[in-house]
DNA sequence: TAAATATATTCCCAATTAGGAATATGTCAA
DNA sequence: TTGACATATTCCTAATTGGGAATATATTTA
């Protein structure tokens, strides 16, 4: 909910989310302590933010792969690799895998 | 482990991870079926290898806020949110927050 | 001050999860 | 074939987690 920018009241949240006000303060809180949002008194509300910096790192990490899917060689290989996964495990829908070969 | 790229047979991964073979078996087959690896046969081993393109999603999603980090606005910007921060809940190390204001 | 409002915290329990032991399944080599 | 090896699966249990009820702690307003 937090992710379109926004700057949000506890009680807004709960509102929206399916949840009581409890669990949402304590999912604010851990998300606080992970440095993912961060909170300002405004009145005798807090007001919740999403911290965008804290994404950096899950930024850095993907980026790695960012050629995997730009560029044509990493969508072949893909594909390789998919039809190697299918003929392994012919679309898992959790029935045992038809012995085959 | 497998985010090096290479591929690895689950009998490397078990000890190199602190977990037993079933365990480690378990967190593969998740991880397959959620798309974030792939297995091919080779011999009576199965090697997984991290599959790159499942994570374009991630990619897109922390890609919104780029610009949080790469722009000198975005830095300000986040160093008065820290602030704001440090001054509301002086270091968070778990002790309750000294009532200030 | 007291009452009302907003949020955090504590305590408790049900649900989920993670991992191991035992076992089943699959594969290779002789 | 049989035995050895590699992996998956089942079953069980301890640990963790998520969320609510009750309560504590601000904060504002009257």
């Amino acid at each position: 909910m937090l992710s379109d920018g926004e700057e949000y009241a506890v009680n807004e949240i709960v509102v929206r989310m399916k949840m009581g006000q409890p669990a949402v303060s304590k999912h604010l809180g851990a998300l606080r302590r992970a440095g993912v949002v961060t909170v300002v008194k405004r009145g005798q509300h807090r007001m919740y933010r999403l911290n965008p910096t804290s994404l950096k790192s899950v930024y850095d990490w993907v980026k790695v792969y960012e050629h995997y899917w730009t560029h044509q060689i990493g969508q072949i290989k893909e594909r390789a690799e998919r039809k190697a996964l299918e003929r392994l495990i012919r679309l898992d829908d959790g029935s045992k895998p038809t012995k085959e070969e």
